[in-house]
DNA sequence: TATGAATGAGGCTTCATTCAT
DNA sequence: CATGAATGAAGCCTCATTCAT
C-alpha cells in the first residue's frame, strides 16, 4: 500500500520517554498544576529570550513559584526544555489531512496537504523551533533529539518516493533516500527562513506551500493527474 | 548576459570591512606575525571547541602569546571570529571552475560545477561552518553576516533562474526568488548534513553533487542540452 | 571500695534526657512503629553517608514515610542523630563482664576485660562512632555530648588509678587524672584506627586488647599478681 | 645506628607536591604577593571559622582581592587549605633538639625532647590542627593526607622502639608497630585535648611533656640511665 | 496523624575584559 | 608592544524546614 509523502512531524514518537525525566512526576493535583505552570512559563521565557539567554529565575517568576519548586520537577534547564518540546509535539502532532485524503489520491495533492500541515504547525511553533535549532547546535542531547526526528522523516519520505517510483509516477533515476534528505532539507529551510528568522515575513503559508509543492513535484517529475479520474 | 547558477560563497564580498575592526592592523612585521598566529590559533580552538565553549586563554595559549596581546589586535572574541571567518573566505573563494566553462555552456554543467565547488569548499571548512551556524543562531552580528551571505546567493541564483526562464530553458511558472531560496536551502542542508554533522559520513562529494544537480535540474525542468547543438 | 578500670561507655548516663526532645514520644502503636522505623533508617543512612552528606529525604525514603512525618517525631536532623546515638548506647552498654569478675580480681584482668568489652562494642558500632567523631568536630551540641562522655570515663578511670596507687599496685608518681586522659585517649585512638578508618583492617580485637592491656599495665607499672595469693 | 624516638612531624615530606596544584604558581612578584596574601588570609579565616563555615568571599575580603583572583591561584577551597597546611609544615618542621642531643643520649631524654618539640609546635598551630582533624573526617583527600602523616610517624617510632628493644633497653615483648600506633595516638590525643579543644586549658606544655614522657617510659619499661655515663 | 509540595537564602564558580608593569 | 594578574557581575543549585490538604 502506498505511503503518503509528508514532512509532518505528527507521527513521530514523543521526544522524551518517561525514563529520561530527572524530577518526579507529581502525584497530587497541586503538583500537576505547578509542573504545568512551570512548563508553560518555560515556553514563554524560551520563546522570548532563547535558551541561552533565559534564566531559571525568569521561569519560576513567570510560573509564580520558588526556585526550589523548579527542582522538584526538573533537574536542569535542559530537562524543562525537553518537556516543553515534548508538550509542543501535541500541537505539531496535527491529526487529520491525510486521513481526509484517500490513499489513492493525487500524489501532488497529498504532498501539498502535507506541506500545508507542516508549515502551519511550524508557524504556530516558530519561536520554539528556533530555540530547538539553537540548542541542537549547542547541546548533544538536543542534537540527537533533532537528529532522530529528521531521520524518521527521511525514512518515511524515502519510502514514499520509492513507492511513487514503483508505481511509475516518479523519476526512477533518483536515489530515494538522498532525495528525501535533500527535499526535506529544502522544506525545512523554507520554513526556517520564512518563520524562524525575522527575514522573510512577506512570505505566507500559501506561498511556501505552493513553492515547496511545485519544486517537489518537479524534482520528482510527478505529473498532476487528471483530477476526476476516480 | 546570463549569470551562472551557483551557490559558491566565493563571490561574496569580504564579510568585514576595514572600518569594522576594533583592533588596529599591525604595522610591524612582528605584529603581523602575532596577529596571524592569533587568527590561526583561534581557528584551531573554534573548530575544536565551538564558539561558546572556547576560551580566549585557550586561543592565546595556542598562539603562544599573552592575553593582553590579544586586545592589541582584536577588541573582542566576536571580532576574532569575524576575522577567522573572513580568512576562511580566501579558501571558500575558489577561483577557476566557472572561468573554465564558457558562458554559454550547458546550464546543468554549470550548476554541477558550482555544486562541486561549493561542496568541496564546505568539506574543507566544515568545522568552521558549524561554528558559523552556531553563532548565527546566537549572535545578531553573525546572524546578519550569514543573512547577507545567503541573500547575495539568493539574488544571484534568482537572476540566473530568471535568465534561464527567459531563454526558455527553465520552468517559467516558478517564482525565481522563492525557487532560489528553496533550492539554495536544499543544497546548504545537504552539505550541513553530510559534513557539518557527524551523521552522514557515507555521503561523498560526488554523491552530493549528483543528487543536488539532478534535483536542481528536475526542479527547474532543465533539459540536458545536446552538447554541440549551437 | 575499688572501682574497676574501664573505658566502656556503658555506664554513661543516657546522652539525652526526655526533656530535650523536640518531637513528642508517640502514643499510638502506629506512631511507635513509624518512629522506630525512622531511627533505624537514620542509622542506616548516617552509617552509609555520614551526617553531613545525608539527606533527610533519604532517611524518610528508607523509613518509607513522608518528610512531613519526620517532623512529627523529631524537630531536626540533629535530634534524630541524638536519638540514633542514644539507641546505640543500649548496645554499647554491654552488661556482664565486670559483674562476672570479683571486685578484688587481678587488676590487669579487669583492665583486659574492659578493653575487650570496649573494642567489641566499638567494632559493632564503628560506622556510627565515625559519625559521632565527625559531628563532634562540627557541632557544639555533639561536641559537648562527646566531651561529657569522655569526662565521665576519665573520672572513673582516674579514680580507679588512684585506687590502685592507694593499694600500692600502681606507680604512685603518676598523676591519676592526666594518666587517665592519656591512656583513655590511647585506647580510643586504637579503636579509631583499627575500626573507624579503613586503614588497619589487619588488626583484630584480640590484637588490640593485648596491646592496650599490656601498655596500660606497663604504664601503670602493674604487676600481674599471682592469681590465688590472697 | 639508633633512631631517636619522636613524634615531631618535622621530618615528614611536604604534604603536597607540585603536581597537586590546580592553579598556577605566579611568575611575577605581584602574583607572589597576591598568592601569599590569599594563603595568609585563608589561614586566618580557617582558624576563625573552621573549614565548613568559611566562605571563599571571606578569604578574598581578608586578602583584599577579588573573588576572581582566588581562582587565579587555587581551584577550590580544598586546594587553598592544602596550601595553608603545607605552609604550616614549615613551622611544624622545627629543626634542632634532636640535633643537639647525641645519638647515644639517654632515650628518655630524647623522647622528652621530642614530646616538647611536638607539643610546642602543636600549640603554635592548634587551631589549624583542629581544622585538619575536621577535614580529615569529612574529605578523603585530607583523610589520606593525615593518614600518610601518621603512617610515617608510626614507622619511624616503630623502628626506634625496635632499636631500643635490640639494645636491651625496652620491653622486648611489645610489638613495635602496634606500640607505636598506640603511644603516638596517646600523645596526639593529649595535644588534641589540651590545645585543640577548649576543654583542658589548665594543662601546660610542661604538664603534657611530663605525662607523655613518663607514660612512654613506663610503657616501654625504659630505665632512666645514670645521667653522666658518657 | 500522614502526606508531599513549597520555600528561598546564599555559596561557589566562570571568564571576557581591563590595566599596571 | 608585550605581559599576565586583577576584576566582579551574575546564575545555578541545595536541602532543612514549613505548611496546606
Amino acid at each position: 500500500m502506498s505511503q503518503p509523502v509528508g514532512v509532518d512531524p505528527a507521527q513521530d514518537p514523543p521526544l522524551v520517554t518517561e525514563q529520561d525525566r530527572g524530577g518526579d512526576l507529581p502525584t497530587t493535583a497541586r503538583g500537576v498544576r505547578t509542573r504545568g505552570a512551570l512548563v508553560a512559563a518555560a515556553r514563554v521565557i524560551f520563546e522570548r529570550d532563547g535558551y541561552l539567554e533565559s534564566r531559571l529565575t525568569d521561569i519560576t517568576a513567570e510560573a509564580q513559584c520558588s526556585t526550589g519548586s523548579f527542582y522538584t520537577y526538573f533537574s536542569s534547564k535542559e530537562e524543562i526544555l525537553t518537556a516543553v518540546l515534548e508538550a509542543a509535539q501535541d500541537d505539531m502532532l496535527h491529526p487529520g489531512i491525510k486521513r481526509v485524503l484517500p490513499d489513492d489520491a493525487d500524489p501532488i495533492a497529498v504532498i501539498e496537504a502535507s506541506h500545508r500541515s507542516y508549515f502551519e504547525a511550524y508557524l504556530r511553533n516558530a519561536r520554539l523551533m528556533v530555540v530547538f535549532e539553537q540548542v541542537a547546535l549547542i547541546n548533544p542531547h538536543f542534537r540527537a533529539m533533532k537528529g532522530r526526528r529528521g531521520e524518521s522523516f527521511r525514512e518515511r519520505n524515502a519510502r514514499s518516493i520509492a513507492d511513487l517510483q514503483d508505481r511509475g509516477l516518479a523519476d526512477p533515476t533518483l536515489d530515494p533516500y538522498r532525495t528525501a534528505l535533500a527535499l526535506n532539507g529544502m522544506v525545512g529551510r523554507l520554513a526556517w527562513h520564512a518563520f524562524g528568522l525575522e527575514l522573510e515575513r512577506n512570505l505566507t503559508v500559501d506561498d511556501l506551500v505552493e513553492t515547496a509543492t511545485q519544486l517537489w513535484a518537479n524534482a520528482l517529475k510527478l505529473e498532476r493527474s487528471a483530477p476526476a479520474q476516480s
